[in-house]
DNA sequence: AGTGTTAGGTTATAATATAACATATTGGGC
DNA sequence: GCCCAATATGTTATATTATAACCTAACACT
């Protein structure tokens, strides 16, 4: 079968020997550029939280991010995190995964936007990608029901190759 | 733009107008038939989340029907609310919406599914279709990263078109 | 340095959901 | 009809996720 190229991968599955720490790297370089051009400011607990999202390509839930701040020294308490969270959310940094009410990086935070999510429900892994032909067909389908889409959010869940192979 | 139908509307957005006490009555009997055709209890109870979830289009929370069920004399506890729920989600007459934590009826039954969603922002009322070629471009998708998606549910929020005429 | 804005601290509580165990009801075989 | 096993519901307690409200600290700009 012949698929036309409309989607932009954001993030794929990787291998568990991927060079993660670089990930974590690039986010992060990548988001103290995007906070600079726009005038954002990724302070300390900002840039924390957002490097606790990405220890893994799994969404991870405030709580989860909360009990690891907490460890570092002071208390931390939930609005400080939900707070971090929504200022990464609003730049494009983070999304929020509502299927698991959990959080995860987004590699592309070029500019603002709601991608389609694939998210293994053995290992936890997600994977972005930007779907044009997807986004339009949701919007036709929209108009044809009188509605006026605005945030084609779209969570799948199913399984990664990887975990499909192990066992299933 | 020429559209290929391939979508089932399972349910649209309707005139405040409308008659909802037949959606009502068609849903419970729907219910009924369902249950009775696949051996499934559907309890006085039950029967009476259906209800309250059907009360209109909007989906509805859990703590919201707990309420209503209490008042009518002895006291309800969550979980009585809850297993009603997950009964009446595998036997497919209910769906959760994810980005809501609320639960609305489904008005095609017929068979275990997961929809998609239309979830106006400003009435709340919501409109499900089953669109194959979605969900096959979906697969598609999916399968260029590897993935085995298993459940396409999509829910995309924006306005209806009686709330975006009425002032945006 | 003064001031207005933004970020973070703190306390309390809301909203959603489930674990664990006890009791009641049901349907089916005898 | 009676008993049994399975299913459904009652009950208590608590887990998990999220926000309100108010206060203090840090910052950016003049």
């Amino acid at each position: 079968m012949m698929t036309i190229q409309t989607a932009s991968v954001i993030s794929k599955f990787l291998p568990s020997t991927h060079d993660h720490s670089h990930c974590i790297e690039v986010a992060l370089d990548r988001a103290t550029a995007v906070c600079d051009l726009q005038g954002l400011r990724l302070t300390p607990i900002r840039r924390r939280v957002l490097e606790l999202i990405w220890h893994s390509h799994a969404p991870i839930g405030a709580y989860s991010i909360l009990k690891q701040l907490a460890q570092n020294g002071r208390k931390t308490m939930p609005p400080t995190v939900y707070r971090a969270i929504a200022f990464l959310r609003s730049a494009s940094l983070v999304h929020r995964l509502d299927s698991l009410n959990a959080y995860v990086g987004c590699g592309d935070p070029s500019e603002a936007h709601s991608g389609q999510f694939f998210i293994c429900r053995k290992c936890d892994s997600v994977a972005e990608i930007h779907d044009t032909a997807m986004a339009g067909l949701l919007a036709d389908q929209a108009a044809t029901l009188g509605f006026h889409a605005e945030n084609p959010h779209i969570e799948v869940s199913g399984l990664c190759s990887r975990c499909e192979k192990s066992n299933r």
